[in-house]
DNA sequence: CAAAACCTACCTATTGGAAGGCAGTTTTCT
DNA sequence: AGAAAACTGCCTTCCAATAGGTAGGTTTTG
């Protein structure tokens, strides 16, 4: 056994999703993508926008698991901090793709309401994340001049999607490095 | 003469893209919109991949004419700044669009070559005037603790990107003013 | 009058989706 | 245990709607 179709079906999508946008790709391109006849879609996902909710589902269940993760074995605030950067970094795939997040904010009124929402879950999960990232690098040290960790976090998240956006407008990396490049020096590794 | 039929369109599909995205809206629905019929369309604008590229020209000589206008008539760096600002949130129509920048790099792949190009160049620009105003506003003292305006300017134009994600993200211009709190906070009005 | 603007009428390809079939596995009933 | 029923995963066939676009004629306008 490879791979479970559904699955298959999945990160194809996402991917398709985060290069192209939503409106970006059909099922016809899934279908010829993984291997399957295009009505056999059907059968996992009944309707397109069912998918985009099980696509965000996944998502969002995936960065959840990270947070959870760093909860538990608690590093400090300039780690945390820099393991989120590295992750959007990450998820740009070289410049060509986006956060799923990102992607769907955009083309969010082809979405059903569900997906609007478990899209804000995401942003209010990582703006936590950011906020305890912050407020632990003010008291641990690790990130410099903290004032207020809850106005740093909601400046922080959008700064890395607007970093996403960068690199990809160019599909170079460095200018993902320039935007968050101010911040980053705000960390003292330790 | 109530208003040309080509601006018109131009407008249309402006206000389309940047609430639905370019793959979001079809040659019907501007059709629709505007009063004209959907093969009409094609006389001002022989494809939509030609539709696009006039629609960013445009919208990039908007923004040029804008920078031209500050630069002739000098202003603080603070006041620059925060002009900038105020246009991208006001570009956000009340939490329902983006800017076409940010609405055109999330569905780039789908786009001719010669609106990537539009879409580097309007980002360039930007990145020029946010970097003169902090430079401005570093010796004129309307902007505290500039180090390197390179840098800030890209921080600043990521910054601005992501925070009309994030306002969008819920429909509430307050998570734009969120996101650019701790940077308005740094200018001294003068 | 000529050009520009707009129309009707089509066209082809693709869109997401419905309907029903069929082989293989699992569950249930006797 | 063995037959029947139900479920899974994928298939083929079909479909109405919509996509962007073309051809050629008619109206409007400078």
């Amino acid at each position: 056994m490879p791979i479970d179709t559904k699955t298959a079906l999945l990160d194809s999508a996402e991917r398709a999703a985060r290069t192209l946008g939503f409106d970006g790709f059909s099922y016809a391109d899934l279908a010829e993508d993984v291997g399957i006849r295009k009505a056999s879609i059907h059968h996992h996902f009944p309707s397109k926008a069912n998918l985009s909710v099980e696509l965000m589902q996944r998502y969002l269940e995936k960065f959840e698991a990270l947070r959870n993760e760093f909860k538990e074995t608690p590093k400090s605030g300039g780690v945390q901090l820099s393991t989120v950067i590295d992750n959007y970094r990450a998820g740009l795939g070289g410049g060509k793709s986006l956060c799923l997040c990102v992607s769907f904010t955009a083309s969010l009124e082809s979405l059903p309401p569900e997906v609007s929402q478990l899209v804000r879950r995401f942003r209010v999960m990582i703006i936590e994340w950011l906020e305890d990232a912050f407020r632990l690098g003010q008291s641990d040290g690790t990130i410099a001049h903290v004032q207020d960790p809850k106005q740093e976090a909601a400046a922080a998240l959008s700064l890395f999607e607007g970093a996403q956006l960068s690199a990809r407008a160019q599909e170079d990396l460095a200018l993902f490095d320039d935007a968050v490049l101010l911040l980053k020096s705000r960390i003292t590794q330790k």
